[in-house]
DNA sequence: AAAATTTAGTTAAACGTTTAACCTATAAAG
DNA sequence: CTTTATAGGTTAAACGTTTAACTAAATTTT
């Protein structure tokens, strides 16, 4: 039923090896026979089939999208967001992206995803933090992986990796420039290296500017990154220290925290206690005040994990890229130089 | 270098139709061929390929999943998780769901998504409401199509749809249950079908206890259904209605909108004014009170989109579902029984 | 005991491409 | 005028499956 190679040689009058030829701009054909093949290729709407030229080419066009199911269900919208970037990029090669959450927990390469099993992807993206024996089946399959926003604890890779201790110094500075010394800091489970370097960009801003770190103002043992620990750490922070006047939080969601615990002490933001967060996902209007925050290009990321992975596939290098973030000043800060 | 069908005959002594006759368990391959087989098939670690068996079985085993780029991005985290059910339910199956967003405007079939051009789909699921042309190409086109949260104005197709009537009343009887007896009803752009469905669940509701209905108490008139004009919708309701004790907002962004207002002017949330949103897409702790909302099965939705569209492959008959929901009452709605 | 049936496999065609190897006519070189 | 090169195609094999049609041996029926 549907139309094939052969219906548009039999039109045109060549063979099918001219036809393909022709749609693939080979010198052999001239230009008058590529002109009559075009026409009728046109006519009929003819598109080759991708499973027939994936069977003969040993290449599959697809890409495999990798994250855990807790990524995909609870991290909205960040790795979506990167999802759609690379199937934004992925289709201007020609690729598609098959997504697949793997359970948080990760046994053996029997159940290693689908597309994996049945080489059915060129390459891998695998997005965020996933169970090692994963990476060691991959590895095994020499399958090409690109990894985005994670980095295996060995091992050498073409990865995409947030800028994280540029963005710890940027949310810092900002509450510096905006006046603010005694500056406390949010931190989660301090295992994730994304936590460690902003923690670590805090501290170079608190250097840079000459303003003593205090180890006293700074929650780092909280064991999740959530609204809940946000809350915490908040409380904990404020009551040890009276002289705050701004947190950073090092993400949006302990920022949020963080805030409902300002205000259930009857405290105002930004007056009283300037917030800052990372990452920002939380939409525009819906913190109270708009939370400033440090963004993440996450379409961007996703965008350069195929850029990467196609370079890998064609130089067979590792490349790594860091993505610069940019500071979002919204109304979650004031600017108190001059105030005390 | 990857290993074949070719192989495993090979090393278990048999032609290589029996090893596939005896992989699809046919009667013909005795139960001792059988056993040698899939023992070769489980040291040689083989796995038929996809893409040899889409080509000579003319199926794709693939499914095009599509919404509009707004739809993704924006309606957070909606129809990602329709989408994600979609995949778990695909994946029993043993299909791939290729994610594609299309442009909110659609102009020409050429634009159609890759894979239907290429013919890479068995069918189609569709989410949310899109373009009425792509519908009509896809019809040209014959491709199986399933519907999600949308169905066009004309034809006959499979569809996931939300029972919106349903919803509308359990979270107005909910609130009358609750003593309310002024309830405003915030809409926003009335064109869409779920919109009315939600409000004429409302009005039933209100019928069903005899509660006079009245046009006063409804905002039907916003363009869009965002925080902003949840908040613009509620500012003039409460401004022309003093006697109001709850808002129904027809989703959560606009009930948010709502609250924001209700707040700003003073009000508290539940006490002075109680709200109920749509959809359950405001994590739990992200709103301040928790809103009360109606959930919406949103992973069930998508598994029983692919659902439909297997039944639909085999059937050749379109078939409707109407997903029932839940009322989840947190924090945002006050019982006021006997307290006027 | 011959014929017919059943069992258990094998052979080969087909799916729709790509492309190396081959062919034929024409142009250029010797 | 013969040989060689070039231009512009065509033929056929290959990719890895599935499965209809075939076959040979074993078993059952007559």
């Amino acid at each position: 039923m549907t139309i094939t190679i052969k219906d548009v040689a039999q039109k045109a009058n060549v063979s099918i090896a001219t036809v393909s030829l022709a749609l693939h701009d080979n010198v052999r054909i001239s230009p008058g026979t590529k002109k009559k093949v075009m026409k009728v290729v046109d006519e009929l709407n003819y598109r080759p089939s991708r499973i027939a030229r994936g069977l003969v080419l040993q290449q599959t066009q697809n890409i495999g999208f990798l994250l855990t199911n807790d990524h995909f269900l609870h991290t909205e919208p960040f790795y979506t967001h990167i999802f759609l970037g690379s199937e934004f990029e992925a289709r201007d090669h020609n690729f598609y992206v098959l997504l697949n959450t793997i359970p948080n927990k990760f046994n053996e390469c029997d159940h290693l995803p689908r597309f994996v099993l049945e080489k059915n992807v060129d390459g891998v993206i695998i997005a965020g933090k996933v169970p090692l024996e994963i990476v060691t089946c991959l590895e095994a399959d020499k399958i090409p992986v690109v990894f985005v926003d994670f980095y295996p604890p060995s091992g050498e890779y073409s990865a995409v990796l947030i800028d994280n201790v540029q963005g710890g110094e940027k949310a810092t500075e900002h509450l510096i420039a905006y006046g603010h010394r005694n500056i406390g800091f949010i931190g989660g489970d301090m295992v994730h290296p994304s936590i460690r370097d902003r923690f670590q960009g805090y501290q170079i801003a608190l250097e840079k500017f000459k303003i003593p770190f205090n180890m006293k103002q700074v929650v780092t043992r909280e064991s999740t990154t959530n609204r809940k620990s946000g809350y915490h750490a908040a409380e904990i922070l404020l009551k040890k220290n009276k002289d705050l006047t701004a947190l950073f939080a090092c993400n949006d969601a302990m920022a949020l925290g963080a805030m409902q615990y300002i205000k259930e002490t009857g405290k105002k933001i930004p007056e009283d206690i300037s917030v800052i967060g990372f990452d920002d996902v939380v939409e525009d209007l819906s913190s109270d005040p708009p939370l400033s925050s440090i963004r993440v290009p996450k379409v961007e990321m996703g965008i350069e994990s195929v850029r990467l992975l196609m370079d890998y596939l064609s130089s067979k290098r590792p490349k790594k890229v860091l993505i610069p973030v940019e500071l979002i000043s919204r109304n979650s800060v004031l600017n108190i130089n001059g105030k005390y």
